[in-house]
DNA sequence: GTAATTTCGTGTATAGATTACACAAACCCA
DNA sequence: TGGGTTTGTGTAATCTATACACGAAATTAC
């Protein structure tokens, strides 16, 4: 009779133009690692999915709804978890500055987010985890459009450049940027602008999904090589 | 108290220039679907690492030894065995033609290759899961050299270019095609030839890890795009 | 209120990469 | 020895990526 427990891990990233990329950690209650700061997560339920597992555990530990979510890898080394053996399928989300600042406000010492360049230590194997999310957020924006659901529904396009040079963590030539984007159809510029600081105000844009899709079917590739 | 199974399937690929690109099958001896066309897999033993369930379960399910193995997705819908939960991390791996003509030939009707354009019916969520490591195959060739994992060590260049017009379902130009790949630097031409029909001899190529990996950690960038 | 500072917005020229394309060489077979 | 088959090779044209600088529109400082 097998003994393994599944369980789900979350890699939540948060970004502000000014902080940078973060992810949200929790501190752990129980042995062990007992004080350590961990990926929020937990065991998954007899008659639930695999993500509406990562979602009930981020509600109920962060209370945060993420605005992407996908697979990440599944974790099953059987010393992994000195206790139990515990397969862990991890994910990673993405949420919007809203969620990302309410979030940072809750000053409950047990919720925080960290800069990705200042982890703190991990419980088990979450910091292994935290940079293969680390590494795929990396490589997906660079072929698929979810770097928005980072930014504001609308944002200005310097929201989107900073995000891909923090990311990238390399200059990024303005103008070939927006040539670059701009040439796949699928970020609209809106009649507004915003202003949040000294400087030319910002027009805002806004990205759209259904025309995304749209090119999406019709087998378009999306190198959004920078 | 979860109660929850944690098992392992396996999408094995091997290749020949004749047949095309064929994924390894097995039939079910049991309920549920039973006598269906199925992939190799089953469950994880306590105290064993998933990709050792794998191997051991391909060992056991059909006597094959790959020569590449890599962590596909898992699937975790509550729905996807209709008696127990079952979650299942799927797995992808390639074999050398060696191994595939030996498991082809052992006549036993409970393995076998089928060419991924000619798929039986199968058993549970197993289609799906052989559709979505085909993608990822096609993916994986075009900026990792996994594709030599189908070949043999050594091999004509008009194989690999063959593997990569059936794969991708296109026409390669032979001179671009090979310009691309020898640029890189890790296929190492062989002062010996073959000839395997009418024609002109081929000579032999042969992947050199150990320059690859030279390459890789330079930071190097291995767009094959063709 | 004028000058300095900040941020946004835009185009062109060069270098690099990808693509298109055809014929000779080396073997087999009849 | 001539026809068939497969391998092997280079160059020109097009497309893509990169490098690069200054004016516009606002705030801030004096």
């Amino acid at each position: 009779m097998q003994s393994i427990k599944v369980s789900v891990d979350a890699v939540v990233f948060g970004y502000d133009p000014e902080e940078g990329v973060s992810v949200l950690l929790i501190t752990r209650k129980y042995e062990p690692f007992q004080k350590f700061w961990a990926l929020p997560g937990g065991l998954v339920k007899d008659e639930e999915s695999l993500e509406a597992a990562v979602k009930r555990e981020l509600k109920e530990e962060a209370g945060i709804d993420v605005t992407y979510l996908e697979q990440l890898y599944t974790f099953g080394k059987p010393e992994r978890d000195p206790r139990n053996r515990v397969v862990s399928v991890a994910y990673y989300g993405l949420v919007r500055p809203k969620d990302y600042h309410i979030s940072a406000q809750t000053d409950a010492d047990d919720v925080a987010w960290f800069n990705i360049k200042k982890l703190p230590r991990l419980a088990f194997d979450h910091k292994n985890i935290v940079e293969i999310a680390i590494k795929r957020l990396r490589g997906k924006i660079a072929y698929e459009p979810i770097g928005f659901e980072l930014l504001d529904k609308k944002f200005p396009f310097s929201d989107l450049e900073k995000l891909y040079q923090v990311l990238l963590d390399r200059d990024v030539d303005r103008r070939n940027f927006k040539k670059k984007i701009m040439s796949y159809g699928f970020l609209e510029e809106l009649p507004e602008s915003i202003q949040r600081s000294a400087g030319r105000p910002a027009k805002l844009f806004q990205f759209n999904k259904k025309k995304y899709f749209e090119l999406q079917e019709r087998g378009y590739n999306f190198d959004l090589f920078i």
